[in-house]
Formats: C-alpha cells, sequence, structure tokens
DNA sequence: AATGAATGAGACTTCATTCAT
DNA sequence: GATGAATGAAGTCTCATTCAT
C-alpha cells in the first residue's frame, strides 16, 4: 500500500512489491493472477478493516450520538491507517479498481443505511434519498481527513468538532 | 483528458495522445518536455476554465444566493465538462500532479473566500476557519458530482435543491 | 564488440546485440544497468584478456629479449583478437568510456614497467620518464596493429622484424 | 567540432550545432545533406588545415633537422588546436567516416614522404617500406599528443626532447 | 537563402509475467 | 509451495530530416 501510493501503481513494479513484503515474486502470482487483481483484492481487504473498525462500538445512547460515533468512527480509522486512506482515495477513480470491486466494496454499510432511515422515519434527519445522504457523508469525510493529514497531528483536534457540526446540522431536519 | 482518464494515466501512450490530438508525438514533446509535465499542464488549464466558468456571474442578491449561484457554478462546470472532472478527479490524489501544480491551481479561490467571510461578519455562515469551509464545499461538490455522472441525465434535477439545502444548512450559522 | 565496433555504439541497438548474445534484452539489463555500463564493462574485460594473454609467457632470456617478447605479446593478442583491437581503438577515446573504467584499465601494466625501469637501472634503456616511453611504446603498437589488420594476413610476417627494429632502437639508450 | 568530441556525435544533435555554430537547422542541411557529410567534410577540413600548418615552413638545413621539424609541426598543430585532434582522434576509427573520406585524407604527405624516401637513399634512415615509417611515425604522434594534452601545459615542455630523441632513434639507420 | 516547427522512426529502458529449479 | 532470472512487448523520449514560411 505504501508504495503503490507514494509513487503510484505503474511507479511500483511487482519486484519491488515482492520485496516490501518479504517475499518472491513468484509467491505473490501464486496468490492473485495479476497486478490488477493483487489491487483489487487490497482494495477489498482494506474495506473489511474499515467496516471491522467502525462496526466495532455499539453504544446504546441518542440517534445524533450513535451517528456521529460512526461518523468518528470512520475518521478515526482512516487517520489510524493513513496509508489505507492514501491507497483508497487513489483507487476511488482508478481504472483498475473494477465495476465489481467497487459493488462489493459498498455492500457493508448497512448499519449506517439504518441508522439513517431511523433517523428519517423520527424526524431527526431530512427526508432525502439514502444515497444522496451518504454520497454527501462521504464526500464530506474524505475532503476531511484527506485535509487532516496534510497538517501537523497536534493541530487536528480543533477542527474535529467544527466538522461534526457541519455535517450534522447539514443532515439533521 | 479523454484518453488519459478512461484508460488511466499509464495506459495511455504519447503515440495515442497525439494521434487523438492531430498532430506528431514529437510535436508535444517541443511544448511539454515529459508526459507529467503535460499532465500537471492541462490539470492547470482546467483549473483556469473552472475560475473562468465561475466568476463570470455577479448577481446582486442576497449573501445566500450569491453563495449557492456560485457553488451551483461549479458543479454545472463539471457536469457540463464531465471529461474535465474525471481528469480533475484522478489527478487530485495522483502523485503524478505535483505539489507546486496543487499550490497554483489552489491561488484562484479569492472571490469565494471572501463571500464566506463576508457572510462570517454578517453573522450568516458559521464562525470556523476559511479552510475548514472551504475543504467541506469541496468534498460535498465533489461527491455531488460524481454521483450525478453516475445516473441519467434526466434524473439528475431532483437531487441538486437537497443538495443545496445540506450544503447550506451546514454552513448557516 | 563485432556489432559494437562494425556499426558503431550508436547504430547498435541492444536489441541487435541481445540477438547476437542469444538473449533477450531484458537479461542484459539484468546485469548492466545501462548501455554505457555494458561498454565498459567490456572494456575492462578486455583489458583483462590483454593482461593475462601477455603476462603468461616468463621466460629467462636478456632484458631486450623478453621486452620484445612482451611487445610482441600485446601485437600477438590484438592480431589474434581483431575484434578485441577494433573495440578498444574505437572505445579509447569515446566519451562512453568513463575516466573511472580508464583508471581501473591502466593499474595492469606493472610487469611491463618494472622490466623497462630494470633496463633504466642497467644503462640499456633511456633513461626517460617511464610514462613517456609507455605512451610511446603504445602508440607504435596500436599504429602497427591497426594497419597490420588492413593487410592481408600472408603479408604481415615481413614488416614484424621492422617494426621490433624501431621500437628498440627508440627506446634502447 | 568541441560538442561533438565533448559529447560523441550520437549525443550531440544538428540542433546543438547549428546553435553553436549562430545558424538554423534547415540552413546547415542547405550545405550538407546528412549530418554524415557534414561530419566527414569536417574531417577533411581538418585534414587541410594541418597541411597548411606543416607545410608552411621550408628551411634549408639538415635532413635529420628539417624531418624533427615536420614532426614538431605535426605537434604543434595539434596542441594549439586541441579540439581538432579530439575530432580527428575520435573520429578516426569511426564508420561515420567513409573510405572515401580517409582516402582523400591521405592523399597530403608527398612532402613527409619525398622527405624519408631521400634519407633512405642517403642512408641516413632506416631502409625500410615507406608505409612501416609513416604509420609508425603517426602512431608515436597520436600517442604523445594526446598524453600531453591530458597534462598541464606549463608540464609539457620538458617532454618535447625525449620524444624527438625516440622517433629519430627509431627510424635513423 | 535562411529558418525552425513538425514529424515519426527508432533508441533505450522497464516490468508484468512465466517457469525451471 | 517458493523463488527470481529470463523475457520481449510496450513505454517514454530523441533527433535527423523536411518543408512551408
Amino acid at each position: 500500500m505504501k508504495l503503490l501510493t507514494e509513487k503510484g501503481i505503474q511507479a511500483t513494479p511487482m519486484s519491488a512489491i515482492a520485496k516490501a513484503a518479504g517475499t518472491g515474486m513468484g509467491t505473490i502470482y501464486n496468490y492473485f493472477p495479476t497486478k490488477e487483481e493483487l489491487i483489487n483484492a487490497i482494495y477489498l481487504y482494506i474495506k473489511n478493516l474499515e467496516v471491522q473498525f467502525i462496526t466495532r462500538k455499539t453504544n446504546e445512547s441518542s440517534l445524533k450520538i450513535k451517528f456521529l460515533d460512526y461518523y468518528k468512527a470512520f475518521i478515526d480509522f482512516n487517520l489510524q491507517y493513513p496509508d489505507c486512506f492514501a491507497f483508497m482515495d487513489q483507487m476511488q477513480n482508478s481504472p483498475v479498481i473494477s465495476c465489481h470491486t467497487k459493488e462489493k466494496g459498498k455492500a457493508e454499510f448497512l448499519q449506517i443505511i439504518e441508522l439513517i432511515q431511523k433517523g428519517q422515519d423520527e424526524g431527526i434527519i431530512k427526508k432525502m434519498s439514502i444515497e444522496a445522504i451518504l454520497q454527501f457523508l462521504a464526500g464530506t469525510m474524505t475532503a476531511y481527513v484527506r485535509w487532516m493529514l496534510g497538517i501537523k497531528e497536534n493541530e487536528r483536534k480543533k477542527y474535529l468538532d467544527h466538522q461534526l457540526r457541519m455535517v450534522w446540522d447539514a443532515i439533521k431536519e
């Protein structure tokens, strides 16, 4: 991941990946038939990691707090694994990631979808298409993390509350 | 642009670019010393286009309407030139775009910055760091356009109002 | 070597070299990072061959005979491997051969140097700087071989004695 | 010449030659149909210069002194125009110089040939084939000049006498 | 006559993939 | 199963030459 994002996919030979992975090129090809499939596999692997990280906590509080906890968890994950973020950010629009992979990656946000729908039913969250809200949230989060990763770690904290306020104001009824 | 985004940078040889441009490879190299510099130049060219497109209109209305007009103009530009959007979206995080180019690209949002600051002074817009707001807005816009470009043109209209509502609610005091 | 000297460095693509070597281009690049380094390596390889060829024989005769035997050995080597000679002759002044390589190539004439110094001590050879004598000898030898290679093999013999006479007269006290 | 020898023929584009010559590429092609012919023309031009330089002086002294004057004149020419020397030295064995050009270049040493033959007739110079002597002399001279050009100018003087002594001893009866 | 922008053939070099070990 | 040397297709870039100005 680190190699792939630092230099770009095309500038990272399989030999370098094998070396960094402490294995031989041939071994990689025993598990992934092509470089492309390796990258798609990494993509899905990270998506999985992400979901596991985020759905870990299931506290019992108000819907708003639950929602913001999710949102914060997303951010935390990406700030904690900046290489993962950089990788995903870069692959998002790359022709290397197949549609099939993208579909698979999406199918894991059930919990948050349910939460938002519940919020809409209770009149707390704006009555819009789920897709609109999800896209909106993803956009804000990506931009926020990308920004945070560009500034020093000790300066990050102060921006979180503002971000959460904007996000909540955006979707709340 | 089209080739570069459809196939990816590395899968697009200079020979193909030259052919599509109706010129010889050598000619391109007379103007851009490397493929990388060509891509950086396209990046800046689009940024320029964008700014010109957006700052065209200077209506005399309320700050909120002015702001949303800007926001809509951004969206319009990108929906109108989907190739440009795809290109920028893909290059944004690519190691091919140099820091220097990114800096140059940024230095053109004075108008919108001034508008937001005025809104903050008037108590209309949340008192947060400009950067936080700009990053937030950029994130929402990119996600929105990317989404819109993925659905049929006649279905797009209905989502715009929702998007604008979320955006405004997010930043308004 | 043959290709490189016959056609010239630049007129000999690596693909042709690989073909002649019965291998793939990539394989060559696994051992020599650039064409230039390949050529420098060939240069040093020949220098080595040469030294081994020349220092083979250690007869026990007069200093003059020993010296002329060395000189003849040099000539023999180059006449025996005309491709080597052509290569060295052409690369000698080429900007492709690095200073470093030239230095390395030089460091192998200790035996002949010692012989000349002994001759000087015994009053048999002119008391001049070793460098002056070595350069002189190298010049005569190169010219002689180049000439010989231009004429038919059976006509060569008769010129050797004359050459040796001139060489010895030149350096003898 | 300077460009051609410093970088090598292949590394010197016509555009660079034109620039250094203060003219346009097209203009060069009006006079020399190809790069190769330009180089051959330079070769002949230098050969001509050389002959004119050497045959300038016709003193009336002993044959030995006359001969050594010629030899010194050759050396002087090359030390005075080191670029010419480097050029000729490099082109000597290059496949770029055509046989025809080489032949033309040779046809200009009549004076020195006559001098040597006279010396042979008078029993002053060894009775060998003229070609053998000419090749020998050319070899010594080239090596000497190449060596001299590699050392500081103020250190050169002291080696000349030694060189002349070796050369004369080599060919004198 | 002088020019130099345009051109594409062809150079060097990389690297995904294979396969004998 | 692991390995990495071998491979050549394909990429970037150069530059001799042309030709409209």
